[in-house]
DNA sequence: CGCAGTCATGTAAGCGCTTACATTGCGCTG
DNA sequence: CAGCGCAATGTAAGCGCTTACATGACTGCG
């Protein structure tokens, strides 16, 4: 009403980063705001000649719509969020690749974000990426504060936890049982007669995956009649120098292991070097095993005997049960990924007698 | 431009997705809503007594901003983008880490996008970052369609280019100078004695980094009297994998080259592999050499021979210039960052005789 | 005592979009 | 040919925030 009766005159009001607006191309077009924005978003609704016109006077100006102003206006984003421990490393890599692959089939954007394995980071992304108007979420684990998943249950956010099953958290998830994995492999390693096993873990505070892997070998000891507190167990940081070290420590202390099993590929690939630095001969003198089975393990010297994750099939699975929520299913269900123990090189029998 | 090419995003419900406003906020401390925007942004122009009222509010509201709306009215994100051509490998995640820690400093965040090597789908996520509102933009490489700089520049955005240096190109970067660091690295070669030279390289169109590595192998070749012709060079996928399949073809072949340089540490690190499962001893048989020196190289058996490229130090610098160009500066400076040469055990001389 | 200068806060106009609802024009039916 | 239904488009009210500008309460000084 009074919009012409405040000319700007001076002209001197401070420049927006230009871009045309969807304004420009209505007036390009000869039709209003609503037209333009039922081409973008429902062509159908408007007739041939029309979307010609509309589509043209895009082109010429080079319009690309605001972001921020069609998440605010329709109060959903066409985004879905994943955090990730870490992006310095291509555990996750694969699997989010696939994921978001997936979600591309659908017309979904991926947003990522790292929490560099910190509860309260996790959260606070969490909290960001919401902010940003993401419409799901994928996590990896399941161990969180409580708040964090009464904040997405009050938004009605739809997630996803991965990289974990557990039917006793209330969240869907798709992922595999990491502590039966885990035993399956503590169990191989057992055959081969080891009595002494070290164990390189991840950080296992806030981190239901290294827990889980622990406790794996622990069921396996108990179930061969061995003192499952009997493990010597190191918790570091995830990095090939940190395996390495922690593979010297279990090393040089007293009753050193005869098995050293790691709770991921990236440790076991350290703890190698480091046998090797040390001129231990694997699975000779010492066995070395891993987890995930990364691209790393297939290449290392010796190769690494490894449990193989179905990184892909997690991702892709994981983008389908959260577009299936957001399509209005109420909960996705959980899904089991079978996982499976890649016997290599790095795991053999107890040496005769030291 | 193909705005509306994507299937449509399924409308569901139209519950708005709670989460209290501002409004609301300002209702629960009995302000305006200006006042709590301030209390947010600019603490220092409310008083204490407001202020601690305010922040009690949002508290118990568990008030969150919404994302969309402040980038819409404010025009600008405190976000900054980054796109990287992978994320399936460690090669640009320490650069990338160090860039996001620099910006944290300032406050920033970042986003992160990946192109999978591909020029078209880069320029579409420059356009998709854009959209999304980001105050300036981190790339890698200068070799993109001139409209996407047209883009850029007309949009006002600052951005960097990372991981090349290039003073032809009308835009800051920091970086290295790819060719004479492989370059450098080739005359180690040559100095070795090697005269049949293989290449294994990662695709070099679009790739302005692969090029020049190329170029500057070719010019120590020159310069050593030696035809740069006479190379074989495969362009290979970048992966473990084809590095592999790479090096068998050029062993295979006519006159198998004595020194196989690989674009990447990756590559190398796949023919490495193939070497030893074609029994080939490495240097004794055929030296291999890589690039960009990342932790693998650092325990692959034997250990590689490589660049070092100063990842950290480019994201920081990176981060640096653009903070430094969003507080006015018009152009950042460009950066050249040394590389360093590393030799280990996979570069020797080559065999007296064959 | 009056008035300019400060400071803390309020008012309200957008930011660029979506979308419920209103309007228009047209082909049909009875 | 009046009247209806429907398809195509327009109108305009927000979405949740920032911020220029207005307001009002003090302060201090002539």
């Amino acid at each position: 009403m009074t919009i012409a009766e405040k000319p700007n005159i001076q002209g001197l009001e401070k420049r927006r980063r230009a871009g045309p607006t969807i304004q420009d191309v209505a007036r390009a077009a000869g039709v209003s705001t609503a037209t333009v924005s039922r081409c973008l978003n429902e062509p159908d609704l408007v007739i041939e000649a029309t979307r010609e016109r509309v589509f043209k006077a895009v082109d010429d100006l080079g319009y690309a719509p605001n972001f921020s102003a069609k998440t605010l206006a329709a109060n959903k984003s066409g985004t879905i969020g994943a955090i990730i421990p870490t992006m310095e490393n291509a555990i996750f890599a694969r699997g989010l690749q696939a994921f978001q692959e997936e979600l591309g089939e659908f017309g979904y954007t991926l947003l990522v974000a790292s929490s560099a394995y910190r509860q309260d980071l996790e959260a606070q992304q969490i909290r960001n990426l919401v902010a940003r108007g993401v419409d799901a979420l994928m996590l990896i684990g399941h161990d969180r504060d409580p708040d964090v998943y009464a904040f997405l249950a009050k938004r009605g956010l739809p997630f996803v936890n991965t990289w974990t099953y557990n039917r006793d958290v209330d969240a869907s998830s798709v992922g595999f049982d990491n502590r039966a994995a885990m035993r399956g492999l503590a169990e191989k390693v057992l055959g081969f007669g080891h009595t002494r096993v070290g164990v390189i873990s991840a950080h296992r505070t806030h981190n239901d995956r290294a827990r889980e892997r622990l406790e794996g070998i622990r069921e396996a000891l108990s179930a061969d009649g061995l003192e499952p507190n009997s493990l010597s167990v190191l918790d570091v940081n995830y990095s090939i120098e940190s395996g390495a070290m922690a593979f010297r420590t279990l090393m040089e202390g007293e009753g050193a292991p005869t098995a050293v099993m790691c709770g991921n590929d990236v440790l076991a690939v350290g703890a190698l070097d480091m046998a090797r630095q040390m001129g231990f001969a694997v699975p000779e003198d010492v066995s070395i095993t891993g987890f995930d089975d990364i691209e790393l393990a297939q290449i290392s010297t010796p190769r690494l005997t490894t449990v193989h994750v179905p990184h892909r099939e997690m991702g892709k699975r994981a983008a389908e049960i959260l577009i299936g929520m957001l399509g209005g299913q109420h909960s996705g269900p959980s899904t089991l990924l079978k996982t499976r123990i890649m016997l290599r090189e790095t795991l053999g029998p107890v040496r005769a007698s030291v």
